[in-house]
DNA sequence: AAAAAAC
């Protein structure tokens, strides 16, 4: 990972060096010590490495060593420019640029929309060095004239392959073709697909490429452990209940591939007693960021996300990426993986494949060999996780507090239940069924209602034997979809109780709202 | 075919 060169070496200025030191950075990655000096003498620049290897300085410290801040003269015009994918990943990379050119005074400024225009326009006027911009707000303040780019001298794409594919491309080329035709042009990824590496000699001169890590799995860390799940979308979230007890667990990052799923997932871990928050596209911007903060932080242990956490975000915690649903090909998996095992440090990766993900899954594995699925069809099989991913065994006796008397009240619903829900099927219902979920996090010893006479086979074999999910299962109940039609109560239908009660149950178990977590944080 | 990205 590593190299044994300094910055010092690799003819960084000493106040970037200095800079660099303060915030504990001394030594250079592959990625750095290769792409500096091509980056330095304002040559165009491919630039591929594995997720989690110093790419942001690979292209950042020939941007701010190169720029002429105000304290050396400068006239406060961008100078270079550095366009991202998505709002919070710009404003990542505004930081660390702007922790490297601290000790120059080199001003770097995020531009994003979701956020107020004046402080962005105000900051403008005063003058910056270094622009980190998403395209949509970065062309709107230029068609309002609140921005010129005819002063820059460096463009990078960063995630440059995401950059440049359908969604983004037209906006790219526009802010290209506000550029001085003599610049430095600069592709960053850990994902370069050849056809994107076709399309983008169309404005790269004499671009010179440069690989750093292993070569076999273009963009995978090697020290993330990659498990592959086969499972039944109706299990999911149990599984991951489990597999977020694991004990060697850090900060972790669960991916959806819906804005949907992801509200489900988080409400489903937050009645559980999870600290989790969501981020995706259809919040607000400050929920967005608030989320990201309090997970930095460590103030929540679980992030749940769509793709628009997937590239680039860096946090050195992350011990866990679960892909509760399979990503949309084979680049998106490996960004994802690679919010975790950064920078040198392990991590593990597990991925869910139910039939819907299959045909995904199919396409991920032709590229990348990762491996079949392990059929892992209920949570009631629970000894793989122990063994695979360092699980307890009394799995519910780690939970947090709050969980823990969730699960003692709902394992006293137990038998009740069993009882009287004898032949029924819930298929779906409300958000309510995650009351009953909280039972099924007890321990696997803990009798589990399901309506067939209790025998000493394990259960496991009855459900494989049967081919399918056990009719009256209460595990249909837990993992039946939140917004779904409503349906009465099944608690409150079994126990006599009635709604009004049922309501206030489920106000004394879970005090907290989702997100609130990260609200109430900073 | 989902998500992201301006208002």
């Amino acid at each position: 990972m590593s190299t044994t060169s300094t910055f010092a070496d690799l003819g960084v200025r000493p106040e970037t060096v200095a800079a660099l030191s303060e915030i504990g950075i001394t030594h250079a990655f592959a990625i750095q010590e290769y792409a500096l000096p091509i980056a330095q003498r304002g040559a165009d620049l491919i630039g591929q490495a594995p997720t989690g290897t110093g790419k942001t300085f690979g292209f950042g410290l020939p941007l701010v060593d190169r720029v002429v801040s105000p304290e050396e003269g400068g006239h406060g015009a961008p100078q270079a420019l550095v366009v991202v994918p998505t709002r919070e990943l710009g404003l990542q990379v505004a930081k660390d640029l702007a922790a490297a050119g601290k000790l120059r005074g080199v001003r770097v400024l995020p531009i994003y929309g979701g956020v107020a225009y004046e402080p962005q326009i105000d900051a403008l006027k005063k003058g910056v060095e270094i622009l980190v911009a998403t395209p949509g707000r970065l062309l709107d303040l230029i068609k309002q004239k609140h921005l010129k780019l005819n002063s820059v001298f460096a463009i990078v794409l960063d995630e440059a392959d995401r950059m440049l594919d359908l969604g983004f491309l037209e906006d790219v080329e526009k802010i290209l073709s506000m550029l001085p035709e003599q610049r430095q042009t600069m592709l960053f990824s850990a994902t370069m697909p050849d056809a994107i590496v076709a399309l983008s000699r169309r404005f790269l001169h004499s671009p010179i490429t440069v690989h750093a890590g292993h070569s076999e799995e273009p963009g995978v860390s090697p020290q993330t452990k990659q498990f592959v799940y086969r499972t039944h979308s109706l299990n999911k979230l149990e599984m991951l209940a489990r597999i977020l007890q694991a004990k060697d667990r850090g900060l972790t990052m669960v991916f959806s591939r819906t804005k949907r799923n992801c509200d489900r997932v988080t409400e489903d871990l937050d009645f559980r007693g999870f600290a989790a928050a969501a981020v995706h596209g259809d919040l607000n911007q400050g929920a967005r960021e608030r989320a990201l903060r309090a997970f930095r932080a460590g103030k929540i242990d679980v992030l749940v996300a769509t793709d628009v956490a997937a590239r680039g975000i860096d946090i050195a915690a992350v011990t866990h990426v679960i892909n509760f649903d399979c990503p949309e090909d084979p680049e998106t998996y490996v960004h994802r993986i690679g919010r975790t095992g950064r920078a040198g440090a392990t991590g593990v990766a597990v991925t869910f494949v139910d039939w819907e993900d299959m045909p995904r899954w199919r396409i991920i594995d032709k590229t990348l060999e990762i491996g079949e699925p392990e059929p892992r069809e209920t949570y009631h099989t629970s000894e793989w996780l122990y063994s695979d991913l360092d699980i307890p065994a009394d799995a519910a006796a780690t939970l947090p507090s709050a969980q823990r008397s969730r699960v003692g009240l709902a394992a006293e619903k137990e038998e009740d239940l069993g009882g009287g829900r004898r032949g029924q099927r819930p298929v779906r219902g409300r958000s309510r069924r995650s009351a009953t979920g909280t039972r099924d996090a007890a321990p696997v010893d803990a009798p589990v209602a399901d309506g067939e006479p209790a025998d000493h086979e394990p259960r496991q074999r009855r459900r494989r034997r049967n081919g399918e999910v056990v009719k009256g299962d209460a595990t249909q109940i837990l993992f039946s979809d939140p917004s779904g039609p409503s349906v009465p109560d099944p608690v409150a239908a079994a126990t006599g109780a009635a709604d009004g009660q049922a309501k206030a149950r489920r106000r004394r178990r879970s005090p907290r709202k989702p997100g609130s977590a990260a609200t109430t944080t900073d």
